[in-house]
RNA sequence: GUGGGUGUAGCUCAGUUGGUUAGAGCGCCAGGUUGUGGCCCUGGAGGCCGUGGGUUCAAGCCCCAUCACUCACC
């Protein structure tokens, strides 16, 4: 169970092709997986995302917990029957939330403390305690807990919380019962080389069957960003699966894949979607834009699914000006959609040893002002 | 018909004792959004202040007339 094998390495990147076993099936990397917060894609549901091929999706370990409680999932079967998803699904382990929610999160070495965005009520989160969160939900990835420092922090307050996520990932690991499902710590730093090899190398030391890099996109920039995994990635081992969390825009996941990272969420897809933005091989556009008002063209052509291609531009702006429930399903469709067929030229790149030029053709169209 | 009220941005309205380039919210136009948020943030366009006269150095604010809408009473 979980074993991950490289089947293909792009001569020209430290890009690569895998396949990750899992529980409910085979997962093909690179992979995006799209993300349900609430257990649900939101406005999609299992049918559409298997029609668009997804592999694995995301559910949310904080959200969850709220409402409707981890006990009541498991007492519905777990996450895979109790939305119908017969597929691998991974949950986040609520240490990004910690940090979205930290006006109200008291931090210490035990755990965290927080209020309830819901209703105010306190919480505390430990390792032990989301495990346990995690094990009731069901998925077949779960993530260590984690404390995701914002973005600017000075360098003793990002080896503080590097050095409580290490010890977070050991008691992780000590309390994890279920062999059904697979553990991945998360590397820490910030921005800092020196924390993130040191991060890396005491996750790989764990040998769990795979790796997160997290910290990332937390409001610094690309530069930053990419100096970070840089530094991260090359003391995580070859043969585990890396997951670059909470990147998303086609432009990051590009250089992501070449610098080796095989898994990828992020909230963006959805997101945009709802908030009126699409993507298409120019870059990402708002659908609201009055240039689209009388534009008969599809969405964006060369997408395999029928929300990128079957509805004019015209019809999309005049319902999403309108508010109506049909835009956003259609453009979280044809985002996901968009995104999936990005990966899926991603590996047949890499395959082919292509990968370079590939990823050189598209962001000089995607990114061009 | 009589008496009262209201007419200021596309919409709903604010405009201090008359005093520089008349404001807000929403809408519209355009940016932003990376591990939760059908959200939120940042810009921009847009007014002969119902109309015509008058008083004043100066009128969206005061006076007269007129039109429209509205309420009450005959």
């Amino acid at each position: 169970m979980f074993d991950f094998t490289v089947e293909a390495s792009a001569g020209d990147s430290e890009a690569r092709v895998g396949n990750f076993r899992t529980p409910h099936g085979d997962i093909e990397t690179p992979v995006f997986m799209p993300v349900g917060t609430k257990a649900t894609v939101k406005s999609l549901d299992y049918k559409d995302l298997e029609a668009l091929g997804a592999e694995i999706i995301l559910a949310n370990t904080y959200h969850l917990a709220m409402r409707p409680g981890s006990e009541l999932v498991k007492k519905m079967g777990g996450l895979h029957k109790w939305m119908h998803w017969d597929h691998p699904i991974l949950t986040d382990s609520g240490g990004f939330q910690v940090f979205s929610l930290k006006d109200s999160a008291k931090i210490t070495d035990d755990g965290v403390e927080f209020q309830s965005h819901l209703d105010g009520n306190k919480h505390f989160f430990s390792p032990e305690k989301v495990i346990e969160i995690q094990e009731n939900l069901g998925a077949d990835i779960i993530m260590a807990f984690d404390e995701c420092a914002p973005a600017g922090v000075d360098e003793a307050y990002a080896r503080k919380a590097m050095e409580r996520t290490h010890a977070w990932a050991k008691r992780c690991l000590a309390a994890k019962t279920r062999a059904d499902q697979a553990l991945f710590p998360i590397v820490q730093g910030s921005r800092f080389a020196n924390l993130r090899e040191e991060s890396a190398q005491f996750m790989a030391s764990l040998g769990t069957p795979g790796i997160a890099i997290g910290g990332v996109s937390v409001g610094e920039d690309t530069e930053q960003k990419f100096y970070a995994v840089d530094a991260a990635i090359k003391h995580l081992p070859k043969d585990k699966p890396r997951y670059l969390m909470g990147v998303g825009t086609p432009d990051d996941i590009l250089e992501a894949v070449d610098r080796g990272c095989d898994m990828f969420d992020c909230v963006l897809a959805t997101r945009l979607a709802r908030h009126k933005s699409f993507w298409d091989f120019d870059g990402r556009h708002d659908i609201t834009n009055q240039k689209y008002s009388e534009d008969e063209s599809p969405l964006c052509a060369g997408i395999p699914c029928y929300a990128s291609t079957d509805f004019s531009k015209s019809y999309l702006r005049h319902l999403t000006m309108e508010n109506e429930l049909l835009s956003m399903r259609l453009l979280t469709l044809h985002n996901i959609a968009f995104l999936f067929h990005l990966m899926k030229q991603i590996r047949a790149h890499i395959k082919t040893g292509t990968f370079q030029s590939f990823k050189k053709d598209f962001l000089t169209r995607f990114l061009k002002a």
